[in-house]
DNA sequence: AGGCGGCGTAACAAATATGTCACCAAAGCG
DNA sequence: CGCTTTGGTGACATATTTGTTACGCCGCCT
């Protein structure tokens, strides 16, 4: 998957450089050095990682990055601050803001590339590889494609997003909220209940074996809790 | 929630520097100044976050860097690498690694404090919680798993819930009114033998060896006192 | 328009956890 | 010793949580 990158800049030659350098690496950039439109197209372009420009028009940076902060749909969206001041206190206020890194100017290309690549390893590991793999399931994120010990998957757009998050995190326990805030979004309201029936339909889909045969549920349920990714199945072991 | 910051650095004066701001502002410190010892705490401690010297002995934190990214365990672990150069290509190099950030020397401690804060606050999410262990039990709460001496442990919410309190505050003895505090949340109102039946129940479950052996007791009944999670198997303490 | 696939909800069934009891065992205590 | 107090246990009815199925809605494609 490419990530999709808001560059947030009215320095024009420096956007041109850094949407060069991005584009050349693979990212899909959208760019506007307005703070007002920033504001609208981070909820409507859903980027993967914002790029913000200290000094912009109509709205600081740091007030943009206190917005998205703010929003339940961008609070979680990485932010790397750009700023030509070297004022050590500035770059504390913006990280305290809520920027995830910050960059100095003038910098070279090359390091912010890195820089981003960094952050987007750290937060968003299906954008990375493209390729997800976890105890005999296989996820090609790009191709949109999902194997279990080799056989193909049929999965609904969902089910492929919920199972992505999985595999992004094996082994760790989400619960219903957290599930619904990760794969269907912060702002959609919809009844807990609701994780339950795509796990149900994840569960099927993915534990079905050649015939009617039915493989082991990788997907544990912990009572009170959530749910998870998991290979180690309880220990069937003599309880008596 | 206690953060922990495993910080690798063999410049004793900058170790005590750093320790002191990190411990200041609430953060847990483990310290080491060798690489390999480095490796063995980040899997043994599970650490938070890694603040790693690019220049310490045994290995370069460089390559520390890279085995930390390579062994599950630790894929995901923030690091944070500390360089004395200001050479751009080896800031760039230390990010493709898998570093999420670095500082040059010398830094603020204050700068040090808002970059780890702003780390963390991003990484939040996947960090409630972690690893808790005592005397053979080894408690997962991320993934919501408990090992006894290595084999699973099954247990229920409230079992789950009471053995974190003992793991969290060990060999301390707790009132049955502590506990429902604690445990059950101080506006339930229930019985306080409804304790003692839980405690029944976990301890069922954590002694339970290998068919039907039984494993040594660690939760201590402390008469007309209370429960602890206690290692020593000798009882002959005269409380007054 | 008609068919289809995916989605969210409701409803019911099944599984599991919980709080209390009643009763037994063990530990202080005079 | 015998009595009293405190903790251990197994059983059980109830409450809560989860699994599963069915159904209607909506957007999309032809």
């Amino acid at each position: 998957m490419r990530a999709k990158i808001l560059l947030v800049e009215d320095d024009a030659s420096l956007v041109e450089l850094v949407t060069y350098n991005l584009e050349k690496e693979g990212f899909d950039v959208v760019r506007t050095g307005d703070g007002e439109e920033a504001l609208t197209l981070a909820e409507e372009e859903k980027p993967d990682l914002v790029i913000l420009d200290w000094m912009i028009a109509n709205l600081s940076g740091i007030e943009v990055c206190r917005r998205l902060r703010r929003a339940p749909a961008t609070a979680n969206l990485p932010i790397v601050m750009l700023t030509a001041r070297g004022d050590e206190a500035d770059r504390i206020r913006g990280l305290e803001t809520g920027a995830d890194d910050y960059m100095t100017k003038p910098f070279s290309p090359r390091e912010l590339v890195a820089r981003i690549r960094a952050v987007l390893r750290r937060l968003r590991p299906a954008l990375q590889g493209g390729a997800l793999e976890f105890a005999g399931i296989a996820m090609d994120t790009t191709a949109h494609r999902v194997t279990r010990d080799g056989r193909t998957v049929q999965l609904g757009p969902t089910e492929f997003r919920l199972l992505r998050h999985f595999l992004e995190h094996p082994g760790r326990v989400f619960s219903r909220e957290q599930l619904l805030d990760a794969v269907w979004g912060r702002d959609v309201y919809v009844e807990q209940r609701t994780v339950d029936v795509h796990i149900r339909r994840l569960r099927k889909a993915v534990n079905a074996g050649p015939g009617s045969e039915e493989l082991p549920d990788l997907i544990r349920t912990v009572r009170s809790a959530g749910y998870s990714l998991d290979a180690a199945p309880v220990s069937a072991q003599a309880a008596a």
